[in-house]
DNA sequence: AAAATAATGCAACTTTGTTGCAAATCTACC
DNA sequence: GGTAGATTTGCAACAAAGTTGCATTATTTT
């Protein structure tokens, strides 16, 4: 992992005055140099041998990102989060691609705000998701 | 269950001219009844008192039904599988309403084929699926 | 009605994520 | 820079949802 991208998610941490802890920044510097959304599995992996870090701590950092909005999470049809940094700070309005064969997901950001669709009368929308289905270049 | 949609799901899969057994039919008749998306832990307990179905039949009963597209199902934040029944035997391209308080689940049918969104180079789609997450009106 | 085929039930297992708590780490303050 | 206080971490144990293997039972075919 390159240093641009630690040194980035320690700012981005530091700048809303909150702890800083090589967890949180590893994790954050990870996703940011990534930009696809990546599982919890994925990220242990690459704690396993110098920079050790424990299984539940990743979840609780991840858990830790994602309520601060530093990262956001999506279900896939494997049932497994898989997490994504967010680039920008807007409310969550987002499109996912879903490989159906590699189950990777990438993230579709220019289909953001298309869509604002009419609900039954009742029902109030809190956020959007447009998740497409199909096979990725590497697949087809 | 009225025995209306016992005999409607017994005349579906029959009228594929596959095996009926006792739980098919009752998995589908329950699933054509509810018109929203059940969970297996739902149906489950439907089949605790008189008619005992083993959870992993269950499983295995959901799994055949989707496979041949009788019902189809949606993950949700939970990350547990809902069914719901097809009522049209068209292709995959569903909207989903998500309750963020009682997690409940249902489809917006009307809006399925609406979008047909513009993917990468490379990529191809096979499923759409638009999942609007807010309150549903008795959560509001 | 019997044989062939497929579905069911049970026990054990896997994967993914959570909780409780003591020990270690981080930040603010002196 | 060292220390107090609050947070975070690691470990062990747990929980929920779904899966696998295999012997038994039910459905369909002949």
């Amino acid at each position: 992992m390159s240093r641009g991208f630690t040194k980035q998610a320690e700012e981005i941490i530091l700048g809303r005055a909150e702890r800083v802890t090589r967890g949180r920044v590893q994790v954050l510097a990870m996703l940011l140099e990534e930009q696809r959304a990546v599982s919890h599995h994925e990220l242990e992996q690459r704690f396993k041998g110098k920079h050790r870090l424990d299984r539940v701590t990743l979840y609780r950092v991840l858990e830790w990102l994602n309520e601060r909005g530093y990262i956001h999470r999506v279900v896939g049809d494997d049932r497994v989060w898989r997490f994504r940094a967010n680039f920008d700070l807007k409310p969550h309005q987002h499109a996912h691609f879903e490989c159906t064969r590699c189950t990777r997901v990438i993230c579709l950001d220019d289909l953001k705000a298309e869509y604002d669709p009419p609900l039954p009368a009742g029902y109030r929308s809190q956020e959007v998701e447009l998740r497409v289905r199909g096979l990725c270049p590497g697949c087809v």
